[in-house]
RNA sequence: CACAUAAAAUUACG
């Protein structure tokens, strides 16, 4: 059983969920009985997967086989629930928990954060410290994101703050939570200063805290702090990271640099959708329609399927360098050949370009015919 | 240390 769970467990940690999920079905063929750590492990690859038909199969063996109840596999059910989009399943199997532990409560109030329901999640928080249970940092942790995510930065300030009067140390986590709302919400000064709080705090920023900041530098055009943390991931080993680079890119082609965006960019060994579209966008940024449509070409022949933000990024570069025949090309192509449909931020791109072009009364009659309501 | 929970990069015009 030890050896199985081990390979499972070992399998979900490090992403091969299929792999996880494949070892399990072949451990009950086995005759093995899983124990509820193997539970919990498997529990865990469907979660990864967002896969909630496999959830409910070995949700049903649990049931089945009347395993012995571990407040593990409970927890690890409300996760699956919570995060495979079904809250009210999530919600039956936490208020079946006897003895629910913080990580039982963590799951559940998750749950709802990720669905935007931060009231309920609010009552949840709560009612457990009325149980008793005192929230830990992960609890603090999923209240600041979700305020956050909400537009309640204020309140998930006050959170932050009120975790270390009741004796709770914020994690790195809960910075990086906090920063990341901040730079959301357009308070890119309040999310530096908050960085540098947390250095002072004495936290190294990580991969992850860089790649929160470099927006917060991004909307403020801050290429000197920018800068300081492109040096600051060089010390660190972080730029051959494909998020990293990707905010780099970003970063420098808002700062006004495409110089060193495309530096970057070119230097980077590994780059996915999101660095190709950085590169992109920050061409039509700096109104280089041309840049962008080979840059197009590019990821296309490396293999990389552009995206909705992908055609944005270049209607919008046509936009700022007057290219409407290639505009209207890319509108075509992208549901021709690429199969996605344009939203209203791509019709808003083509209206751009036609009206810029000096078409406004083609720009109006597009509005009038396109198949989604105008804003 | 065979087990479950928290943070991250790209998205029009202005």
């Amino acid at each position: 059983v030890i050896s199985w769970t081990t390979m499972i467990s070992g399998y979900a940690q490090n992403g091969y969920d299929n792999e996880a999920l494949k070892l399990f079905w072949e451990m009950l063929q086995a005759g093995v009985k899983p124990s509820s750590n193997t539970i919990a492990g498997v529990l865990r690859a469907c979660t990864d997967l967002k896969d909630l038909q496999q959830g409910k199969a070995i949700h049903a063996y649990v049931l089945r086989r009347v395993l012995e109840s571990s407040v593990f596999v409970g927890s690890a059910l409300v996760d699956m629930y919570a995060k495979c989009g079904s809250v009210s399943d999530a919600l039956l199997v936490f208020d079946q928990i006897p003895q629910k532990n913080v990580v039982t409560w963590n799951s559940i109030i998750r749950g709802y954060t990720l669905r935007g329901l931060v009231a309920d999640a609010l009552k949840l928080f709560a009612q457990m410290q009325l149980k008793g249970m005192k929230p830990d940092a992960f609890t603090w942790s999923i209240m600041i994101t979700g305020l956050a995510e909400n537009g309640q930065v204020e309140e998930a300030l006050e959170f932050f703050s009120q975790m270390q009067v009741e004796g709770i140390k914020p994690s790195i986590i809960s910075w990086t939570a906090l920063i990341a709302g901040y730079a959301r919400n357009g308070q890119g000064n309040e999310a530096l200063k908050l960085f540098n709080q947390m250095q002072l705090a004495g936290e190294k920023p990580n991969l992850v805290s860089i790649a929160t900041v470099l927006p917060a530098c991004a909307s403020l055009a801050a290429l000197e702090q920018g800068k300081q943390i492109h040096g600051y991931s060089i010390r660190n080993g972080f730029q051959s990271d494909v998020v990293a680079g990707s905010a780099l890119v970003d970063m420098y082609a808002k700062c006004g640099s495409i110089k060193y965006a495309c530096q970057v960019f070119d230097k980077m060994l590994e780059k996915n959708l999101v660095t190709w579209n950085s590169m992109i966008t920050g061409y039509a940024i700096h109104g280089n329609g041309k840049g962008a449509i080979s840059l197009f070409h590019d990821m296309v022949q490396e293999g990389i399927k552009p995206d909705s933000i992908t055609f944005t990024g270049i209607l919008s570069a046509c936009s700022h360098s007057g290219l409407m025949d290639e505009g209207w090309q890319y509108f075509d192509i992208m549901s021709q050949e690429y199969g996605i449909t344009p939203n209203l931020t791509h019709y808003a791109c083509m209206v751009d370009i036609l009206g810029r072009c000096g078409y406004l009364d083609e720009a109006w009659d597009f509005i009038e015919n396109m198949p989604l309501e105008p804003n």
